[in-house]
DNA sequence: ATGGCTTGAGTGTCAAGA
């Protein structure tokens, strides 16, 4: 089973590369962020003709999170139960037995803004609502786009970014505590090469020059990480034109 | 220099991302 996550950074722009991509990749599930647009406008047929379920919820211009599948998504919960929130950032599905969460964390502009407030909130939100969800499913993957890079190896210059947003020990702590509930960091799974990351600025050359985060993660319970395989970045779409600054996260599953 | 691109909104120019 091949379990992926793109931040698309809007389907609209990105879907002739996401169709692409799923044609080339042949993954079980890819989970997608920012599609930037409302239910009405997501493209169901064409992702249907590609042979992909999907389920979406979104919202126009910002946030908006979905979860494409070969096999029909069961179980559909979009939002955190009992969490106020008219932003889109999560939808979860059981696909072929795995409870698949998608989530589009807060971005959370600078340590210490009501952004950054928000951010806390929404993370010690999911924390509570996810222990119950690992609970009730012994197979659970939490892929999406984080807006935490959860150390320092994940960072071009840790020193630039020392205590900035995505790096902030609040946030690295919230990580920590995801893990705490028993998930695995695909990626940390296996030996990686230095400087693997996800995210590049759009400015400053940023991908031209490596300068980049890792912040697109896929989490795995137990039973699901004792089946992982591998667990890479693909930069491929990072390097068409008009690409989406974030790249896909793959992990195999056997 | 707190910028530098990109997107969506909407038609001038801003918010937001990370």
């Amino acid at each position: 089973m091949k379990l992926a996550t793109w931040n698309v950074n809007s389907l609209r722009v990105r879907l002739p590369q996401a169709l692409d991509w799923l044609a080339a990749q042949q993954p079980d599930v890819l989970c997608l962020q920012e599609t930037k647009m409302e239910d009405g406008a997501f493209p169901f047929a064409e992702l249907e003709t590609a042979g992909y379920r999907a389920i979406h919820s979104g919202q126009k211009t910002y946030n908006g999170v979905a979860i494409l599948a070969r096999s029909e998504p069961a179980d559909v919960v979009r939002d955190i139960p009992g969490f106020d929130d008219p932003q889109k950032r999560v939808i979860a599905a059981t696909v072929d037995g795995v409870r698949v969460v998608c989530a589009y964390f807060p971005n959370g502009q600078a340590v210490g803004s009501e952004k950054f407030e928000y951010k806390l909130k929404w993370l010690a939100a999911l924390q509570a609502w996810l222990a119950g969800e690992i609970s009730r499913h012994a197979e659970l993957a939490l892929l999406g786009d984080f807006n935490i890079a959860p150390d320092d190896r994940d960072v071009h210059d840790p020193v630039a970014w020392k205590d900035q947003i995505l790096c902030s020990e609040p946030e690295r702590e919230a990580f920590r505590r995801l893990v705490g509930l028993g998930l695995a960091d695909a990626f940390r799974l296996f030996d990686q090469p230095e400087k693997v990351f996800s995210w590049w600025d759009y400015r400053m050359m940023g991908f031209r020059r490596h300068l980049g985060l890792r912040i697109d993660h896929i989490l795995l319970s137990p039973s699901l990480a004792a089946r992982c395989r591998s667990c890479s970045v693909d930069k491929e779409p990072r390097k068409l034109e008009r690409p989406s600054d974030h790249a896909p996260v793959v992990a195999e599953l056997r």
